[in-house]
DNA sequence: AACAAGATGCAACGGTGTTGCATCTTAATG
DNA sequence: CATTAAGATGCAACACCGTTGCATCTTGTT
């Protein structure tokens, strides 16, 4: 299992291995979409670990630094939170069930990137893109 | 002036020229950059105009049901507003000065979101794609 | 078992944005 | 110019996301 990794690697770095971030981790790996911190709070209360919510920012916090979980903005206010190996895919995301799928379109975008240095002096460091829409599901 | 056609626009479709409104429009107009709500009000202060920070999100509210301005999101859990002639929505954002610049990529992301059609089943409604980086002037 | 660093809970707070209601302003009408 | 009704505004209260300070509890090491 790779939440193990996870945790072993924690670990070794010295890190404590305590309940609340067990389950953090082993739970969003297990989510298919990114979660909301209310949501990773709600998730932990359904399998009886509750949790504070300063605590569950303060874990989150604490996995971003630590280069284990991702942000994502949907643009409805809330940071969502995803574990993810490899870092950075873009989604799409259903307007109707939420459902949230990743994509990839890096090839496309680094040679766009290439082009805003060449042409606008303008470089890059990171980028939002996620489309919303309706999914293969709603619309059947 | 294009603030003028704006105004004499809303006032054709039987809207109300009020002082904050004319305000918000010429300054959004004139700004470089878009702007949060408590940004729109405070600008409006310099230029000694009060008004309630719910005038200015129903105003912004309004302005954008009428197709005058549109809502951009840095990620930083704040919406910003800006007036743009084409409803463009992609952006270059420097990470040192905040300075904005409207890129086009259009065509790209069109190919890209009949792919999603085609492959995935997704219809695209809407996207967001911004580009965080460091501009050419903070560069230099 | 003792201990220090780290994790947690709680309360309070700040910021963004919204809503209900009373009041004021705009612009059209007579 | 006075009237008037719709629309605009201000105010207070609220909801929500996220953060901070501080006291307390856990973890893992010695």
């Amino acid at each position: 299992m790779i939440t193990d990794d996870i945790l072993h690697n924690l670990k070794d770095r010295g890190h404590r291995l305590t309940k609340i971030r067990t389950a953090v981790i082993s739970m969003l790996w297990l989510s298919d979409v990114p979660l909301s911190a209310f949501e990773i709070k709600a998730s932990l209360e359904k399998d009886k670990i509750k949790a504070n919510k300063t605590t569950i920012y303060r874990e989150v916090s604490f996995l971003r630094t630590n280069g284990i979980l991702h942000e994502i903005q949907f643009g409805d206010g809330k940071m969502r939170y995803k574990i993810c190996p490899d870092d950075h895919h873009h989604h799409t995301i259903c307007v109707r069930c939420s459902r949230v799928e990743a994509i990839s379109m890096e090839k496309d975008l680094e040679k766009y990137e290439r082009e805003l240095v060449r042409l606008k002096r303008f470089k890059v460091l990171r980028h939002t893109l996620e489309f919303f829409g309706i999914c293969s599901r709603c619309n059947a």
